[in-house]
DNA sequence: ATAAAACATGTATCCTGATTGCATGTTTCT
DNA sequence: AGAAACATGCAATCAGGATACATGTTTTAT
């Protein structure tokens, strides 16, 4: 039972963003405060950008920030984007589906789930635990402008 | 998000005896009906047997059955022992997990999730559909024991 | 007793799909 | 013009589940 690692990658990023979320930040810089393929996060970003859960600014001392406050991004919504396959068995390939009472029992089963997470927004997730700071990887700011 | 085909194969197995309780099934018979994998079946299978979901007789002549009625097979018990990794989205490799406002979120909509199959039972969900039968493949009965 | 049926278990191989890395393009600021 | 940073596609990799194969153990029927 687990999500993919998109998923989890795509809630790091939100929960690092939503700790200054008017600040614009790098991908290279979140990927070195956790320690993880910037290659990878780059795409996922790109997702939610184009999801309309983060703003991207490209070209020099461009970045990614949230798009909207954290009290209005949903935790629900974002699961449902980054994890697109929720067919919890295979039923697909299962031949007795058609009449399987099963399929409906772990179809509420995940509304259950998915319940849950919809009823937290990134606001929630951040005022439980605000102080994760340092714990993340040191990352050093990125040049000054020159002006 | 998904479970593992040995939960998959676990249920399947259990609704498979849950027609008739009584009769005692080989386990190439089940895996024949299905179409799946005899080998992999036997290890679920194996499991369940141990776990005691169900009941075995070796020999000539054996197969399984349920060790219990239907109406006291819960489907929550059934998933927490097929499936063993909770750990929705590797949380162990994560640097900021002890101070992650999101682990307890995804504790309580797993909880959630949990909660739903908690409440049925094997002859709850049977009895949803409970005429899958004409599905399965045709399997040739087991050739009579000669007097 | 013996053979056959059926359960039991370990090892090794295969294979899917997520993950990652590399190469290259596009945009915007200085 | 050039550097910084986002954007995208493709290829290589890797982990873990799934499967096959080989073999052992138990029980029953004759």
């Amino acid at each position: 039972m687990r999500l993919t690692r998109y998923t989890d990658y795509a809630m790091r990023v939100l929960l690092y963003l939503g700790r200054e979320p008017e600040r614009l930040c790098s991908i290279g810089e979140i990927a070195q405060a956790y320690g993880i393929s910037q290659n990878h996060l780059m795409k996922v970003i790109n997702d939610l950008v184009h999801a309309g859960f983060l703003a991207s600014l490209r070209g020099r001392n461009g970045g990614i920030r949230l798009a909207r406050p954290p009290a209005e991004i949903n935790i629900g919504a974002l699961v449902r984007h980054t994890e697109d396959d929720f067919d919890l068995v295979g039923c697909g390939s299962c031949i007795i589906a058609p009449a399987c009472g099963l399929t409906s029992v772990l179809d509420e089963a995940m509304a259950g789930f998915m319940a849950v997470l919809d009823g937290y927004s990134l606001a929630d997730v951040l005022a439980r635990r605000p102080d994760f700071s340092h714990l993340l990887n040191p990352v050093a700011p990125r040049e000054a402008v020159r002006s």
